[in-house]
DNA sequence: TTGTAGGCGTTATCAT
DNA sequence: ATGATAACGCCTACAA
């Protein structure tokens, strides 16, 4: 024993020789250079009160020369855990989603965690794939926002035993904690703000069926008109895929029918885009022939020309909040966390009182 | 050692007691279960031509019943490498950012790597401690996209030893490897199309100085009316921030010149969209009474009013590039990457014929 | 084809 | 205040 350790003494190629790529430094190489056990050089790097502070100070100072910077992957090993977190989203390319991301990241790093961000482009094969390296990787809890992922791999989630949180996700029943956006509120706002413009006759631009936030918006927009006593009509009601191009789509459907509406409520911001784009191509205008209101409030919704009437969701919030949320779980606490976040109406100029006559 | 052995045969509460909170089995409960050793466990599992084919299969099963996930971070112990990559923005909410990052995200995956996606806001002292954290994560390697990031931790980056690709990145001189758009080329391409429309009063409305996507775009500007042997006007060239606020607020410096230009060349279509809005609240339009073009080609680009000539960047390929070009350096190859990649000019609808008179 | 024995770089638990 | 020692969960020799 002492022999090994007589072979180690300094001087002796410490970081084992040149031959192969230089190493990372290890907290025995500093432990080594300071002439001090490891676990000394680990409580002074942690500014253990147990640590004589001169040698503490003198231990830090060879470490940061020596570019020393401790193994997250072996503290996690023994701490079992990794100060990460995992963020599943359908696609990143998306305003929405990426400023979730933001608020999400933020909130993250402030308490020194990583953010894994991976994408399932809606594939449930890769869906698969990404809880399961989470898994893999030891990720301390997972968010996922606007996955329309259900039962698919529920399963493996549960099994992973971290905590999850959902932002505006689908099916959020089945999971216990979520973060999500006052969606049957909002849009009642936005449909009620159109009636009180005069409008009767209100189409509901909304994303692919089956989804939940889609339908909870149109639900506002129907109580909102069962309240002002119009009647509901079905052909008033098409389908998008929540970005421009099924949105241009559905518009022209609209615009297609015999009577068409005089306001389209959007289900998103992304969806208004194309419609707006639709309405125009179709030799009409916005608001003068027909009103708009998005949901979202992207960065792009007061530089459409006209300007977007929309339904604020507070994005990087909503991320900071799964996040926080998170962190609650992490630590043990056991409680359902399930925010609502209030959807604010916010009153451009792509809506306007219907033309009489 | 035997006695030790022996206390750990099944039925003897194989994960240590229940007063503990369930741990994620490990590959000796399942070694435990398949009455084989750990190593066979993990040579089953990495489908090895050294196991009999028949108990592989076995192990399979009972791992796949246990819920068992071999752990990233030990492995990552012994291998030395943590099949993860750090991704370093400015901010991740901005629609160039997170086109790039799903390139990368989606090479990444292929070959089963993970990406922590960190922004730095821009701020000193932020991307310290983003890189400091990716040191003590031993990222395999790094990619920076869109960062002002000079000499700041150029150093802090150097010394950790793993390659680092950057995208689009200001000063990519002081490192090796980088992803580029041509955009001198691109912007140089943008004003000729202009100059052919007849114009000669073209303005230059680009970001914060000292940028040098923005140098080179300027130069591009200036190249193509030095070859059309228009005289260069200092006062047409203005500062914004990258962003519409920035567009909006240097158009209408633009607009309040004695004599305004009849083109604008945007540093990007941010800038555009904020370009945009001021011309209309002078209530002049667009084309008609002013040209403007952008860089990027973002999504929103042919939905703006009217849409908007611009210069493509291919940034999911870009992404891909980036993150390809890494996975090369990573296995070793330290040839010198300096990629350039081809801008093209979108030409819609935000720009015409200058008026004549 | 399988099992045994080390070691990866930390932190934690004992001693001293 | 510090040092020795043992995990953490995996992989990779090497031995059988």
């Amino acid at each position: 024993m002492l022999d090994e350790e007589a072979g180690k003494v300094p001087g002796v190629s410490p970081l084992g020789g040149s031959r192969r790529a230089a190493r990372q430094p290890s907290i025995k190489d500093i432990a080594r250079l300071a002439h001090v056990s490891h676990p000394t050089v680990s409580r002074a790097l942690q500014n253990s009160p147990l640590v004589n502070s001169r040698t503490a100070e003198r231990i830090r100072k060879i470490a940061e020369q020596a570019g020393y910077h401790a193994s997250a992957v072996a503290r996690g090993l023994v701490t079992r855990h990794s100060r990460t977190i995992g963020l599943v989203v359908t696609t990143a390319a998306d305003p929405f989603t990426s400023e979730v991301f933001s608020g999400i990241e933020q909130a993250a790093h402030d308490r020194g965690y990583c953010v894994f961000l991976a994408e399932s482009n809606a594939d449930p094969e890769s869906e698969r794939k990404v809880v399961q390296t989470f898994a893999e990787r030891r990720v301390d809890g997972i968010i996922v926002t606007s996955s329309r992922v259900g039962a698919l791999y529920l399963p493996l989630l549960s099994e992973m035993m971290v905590p999850i949180v959902l932002v505006n996700n689908q099916h959020p029943g089945a999971f216990v904690h979520s973060v999500m956006i006052r969606n049957q509120e909002g849009s009642r706002a936005a449909a009620n703000h159109l009636i009180e413009l005069g409008h009767r006759r209100i189409a509901y631009l909304g994303d692919q069926t089956g989804y939940q936030s889609d339908a909870e918006r149109c639900a506002g927009y129907r109580e909102a008109q069962d309240a002002a006593g119009i009647v509901f009509t079905p052909e008033l009601v098409v389908l998008g895929d929540g970005k421009p191009e099924g949105g241009q789509r559905a518009m022209d459907q609209l615009l297609a029918l015999p009577c068409p509406p005089t306001a389209v409520c959007c289900y998103n911001d992304m969806t208004a885009l194309g419609a707006m784009l639709s309405i125009r191509l179709h030799g009409l205008r916005v608001p003068e022939d027909i009103s708009v209101v998005g949901f979202d409030d992207l960065f792009f919704a007061s530089y459409t020309q006209p300007p977007l009437t929309t339904v604020r969701q507070p994005m990087r919030r909503m991320g900071q909040l799964a996040m926080e949320s998170l962190f609650r779980l992490m630590s043990g606490d056991a409680s359902e966390i399930r925010i609502k976040v209030e959807a604010e109406l916010i009153v451009r100029e792509s809506t306007a009182r219907v033309r009489t006559g």
